[in-house]
DNA sequence: CGACCAATTTGGAACGTTCCAGTAGCCATT
DNA sequence: AATGGCTACTGGAACGTTCCAAATTGGTCG
């Protein structure tokens, strides 16, 4: 493995100076064209490639972004995870993902990693029950689709709409004739979980119907069990409104097991709309939330942050729509 | 935003020189245990971090690792990725994970981000259709899942034995009493796709039975798609073996559409074993190849070859078992 | 007491870039 | 002919580490 060729290399074999170099490769409009195409011409020859770890040193810019998220195998954060990572590759810059698997050790580890290898800013969809992650933080840094840090003037928070979309769920199914409406999956106490039940509580109460709660991880395994509980003990309830997507069709695998129908009879909404929900049988209804494009905002938002110095809103709630399908006509 | 304490800081403050604030962070055993204390205290109260792009600078090296992948979105992938990451993470690495969409163009340039970025090794899934992706590459790189690059002293290769699965997985259906047996999926030509048919083709023709390959996209979409052309134009096919669990549950998808009951009279067999697997129904009958251990392999083989200069095999195949679920009793 | 040794610590030169304060050359103006 | 103002380029100091050779300390031995 041969010492690959700097700035001076490519100075001395182009005959000028190692700042000429450095100015080409700035794209500075100080450099005759003439000189420019020859440093080109110089480093395609010698094969040189630039070195941002050097010119971050003397610069305290590298380009690089730092994306932490607290479960990367749910489809939803995936999803996510890639166009952020792909908006920011196409602005020239590298993202350092890490998942987290929901421990607020490996997020501690993980953020203070990405500080060492000098991330110029971070993007982070937090785990609960870590209050501190933030503090080591210096750089620009978005707390994205979970609010855990109160400061959100330091920490600028965003995310889909929540509340209102469960708001919309709760009335479609209303409107579409079902009274006894369960909330399933959702940790119980975590504020993502009341945040996601708002407008189903509120609709409700509203419309003086009682809600049933059957909380547990949003899983495609705890769906199934739904399901199992709901024909054993609440046989009564005629629509389910679910945390997430997954839940939603872990519910419809158990209604298959079951043998039970889902559609006019029984109702089941999803959330966040991933692909999935296409695929399923029934199709899902569920709801958009666009997060493909949620992420290319983000990464838009970082930037305009980190580039011109645009201070993002502290707080930003991106709309949310209802997408209705088979699984609740 | 202060600017960050540096070593030097950090001596001043515990009059003592830089060089031994540097030992101390390399854990050198040269340093007297006081000394250490001292150093280690002045930097917590100083609040100080280490600046590996400064130390990347002078050693060579950065502590951080690429992987490139070219469908995260596939949870097969996913799960992949993130336990590289995590094995890594534990072992003081970071990693750039990036998602090439499939795009040899994207692929190229994530490459050349990451080699700019100065990481230490690669780990590559490669697109298709992208031969010279590896030309600009002088760190170690391992090529996984895919064999794209032909030089596998340089690139070393590593992937579960696809075709011993596909065997399997034959076998066990005309052992089951299967007689005509479709496989569905894999684009056409690909050598993954030859690969993971491969003991399809064997098996079948050593028991002169004929085969039925139905090439596409191996997505639910398409598994769907096949569920309703066998129903239609092939009534005798009485098992499927799928290039992937996506396009397996695409065609359990399909079934409960269609109304068609998969299980004695119509077999499905996956590939992969996703978690989802398990909360599909009829639960899906697949291969596993544990694509978790293979990740945290795949890390550990990496770091040996960089931390203690053991090259990997040329070509590594891991073993594959058959998990015999409802969907082919 | 001087020499020698081991255990610690230290100063300065790298590493590959950017940034700043120039310099050189040229042309137009006085 | 001197001055000023461009444009194009340049030399050297910085950035925060690591690495190496060398210096310092405190013993021990003859």
């Amino acid at each position: 493995m041969i010492r690959r060729p700097t700035i001076h290399d490519v100075a001395a074999a182009a005959g000028l100076s190692k700042s000429t170099v450095s100015l080409v490769l700035q794209g500075s409009p100080a450099v005759h064209a003439n000189t420019r195409m020859l440093v080109r011409k110089t480093m395609a020859d010698l094969g040189y490639v630039y070195n941002r770890a050097a010119a971050g040193l003397r610069s305290a810019k590298v380009g690089l972004i730092g994306l932490v998220i607290n479960d990367l195998r749910n489809p939803f954060f995936t999803e996510f995870a890639t166009s952020v990572q792909m908006a920011l590759s196409a602005r020239g810059y590298a993202t350092v993902i890490a998942n987290t698997d929901e421990d607020p050790v490996v997020q501690a580890q993980v953020i203070g990693s990405m500080i060492e290898h000098g991330v110029s800013a971070l993007v982070i969809s937090p785990t609960y029950g870590a209050p501190d992650a933030f503090a080591p933080v210096q750089v620009p840094t978005l707390q994205v689709l979970r609010h855990l840090h109160p400061d959100t003037q330091r920490f600028p928070f965003s995310a889909p709409d929540f509340a209102l979309g469960s708001r919309l769920a709760t009335q479609h199914l209303l409107a579409a004739g079902a009274r006894n409406i369960a909330f399933a999956g959702g940790l119980p106490g975590r504020a993502i979980t009341v945040e996601r039940m708002q407008g189903y509580v509120d609709v409700m109460q509203e419309n003086n119907l009682s809600t049933l709660a059957l909380p547990g991880r949003a899983s495609r395994a705890f769906g199934r069990q739904v399901a199992r509980t709901l024909a054993r003990d609440h046989g009564a309830v005629d629509a389910v409104l679910c945390f997430n997507d997954l839940t939603a069709l872990g519910i419809l695998a158990g209604c298959a097991e079951l043998g039970r129908a889902v559609g006019r009879e029984f109702r089941v909404v999803g959330c966040d709309d991933i692909e999935e929900c296409l695929q399923s049988f029934p199709n899902l209804t569920s709801l958009r939330c666009d997060i493909a494009g949620f992420g290319c905002q983000t990464a838009a938002t970082l930037l305009d942050w980190l580039e011109n110095g645009v201070s993002p809103q502290p707080e930003t709630r991106t709309p949310i729509s209802l997408v209705c399908r088979a699984s609740s006509p």
